[in-house]
DNA sequence: ACCATGCTACTAAAGTTATAGTAGAGTCAA
DNA sequence: TTGACTCTACTATAACTTTAGTAGCATGGT
């Protein structure tokens, strides 16, 4: 048995935390409470605690560089993406993949640059999957 | 105040449950415990338990024809999933749309049909937005 | 020395989710 | 009609999540 792969879905909130590490590197808890997307007032101990949780979970690394602790993620991003990705697709999507661009691209602006960077990653899969040729009006 | 949006996200097993329900339009109670799509085993009650609970919060229609209850969504795929894929984005992704497509796409088998429906909407939202011309490795 | 400030550890508690048992009603077959 | 079966309503409960208070330690200014 071994393998250690029984990871368990990190809460809305962790995601939060997490997120905030991987783009930052490495934070303070005030850094992180600031820092939290959702523009949700809190206590400074809310998050505090939580992170204390979360270490105990082992989602994060904790590393006392003076008087505060300095945190940062201790999973990598798609390894906590991944799992979530795929059952938003499976539970909630039928299993359509494109019915979660269609969700990504509508009713949200997304800037030209992220729609060229989706339009390489489409062509990349397509010559990988080594489909038909890209047929595209005029 | 009217309005009334202030609709909280369901949680990972109400959002199967509509999952089920938006792929089949309606369903008995045992229709979705068999198709719930992580293999979980679960009894009938707990199924049951949750839809009351889902009715109550005004996410399920009933409608009991004859002696079982016929259930069905009293909210669509776009309401509950605009939401979702928003703070999926911002919170896990710092806003970054094109490695959810990223995440979407790798490590997954996507069918070319749907890679082609990607296309699509990627060539519909292109457009809208007026950008440059397409440009393709040919 | 002492107070204000800011940090951590620990504790608490309300709210939510997932789970399922039990009781009682309806139905159908023998 | 009675027993098996299936369904709903109601109840219970354990686990998890989110929230924040309190106490105690360190630090830095005056």
């Amino acid at each position: 048995m071994g393998k250690e792969s029984k990871r368990k879905k990190p809460s809305e909130l962790e995601l939060q935390v997490l997120g905030v590490l991987w783009e930052r590197g490495e934070a303070t808890t005030r850094d992180v409470l600031e820092a939290l997307p959702d523009g949700k007032p809190r206590a400074y101990t809310t998050v505090l605690s939580i992170m204390q949780v979360m270490e105990k979970k082992a989602l994060l690394t904790r590393s006392s560089e003076g008087v505060a602790h300095i945190w940062g993620a201790a999973v990598t991003r798609n390894e906590v993406t991944g799992p979530l990705v795929r059952d938003l697709v499976r539970n909630v999507f039928g299993g359509n993949s494109a019915a979660v661009v269609q969700q990504l691209l509508g009713g949200r602006k997304v800037s030209s640059e992220e729609l060229a960077e989706i339009q390489r990653l489409l062509d990349s899969h397509s010559t990988e999957a080594g489909k038909s040729e890209p047929k595209r009006s005029s």
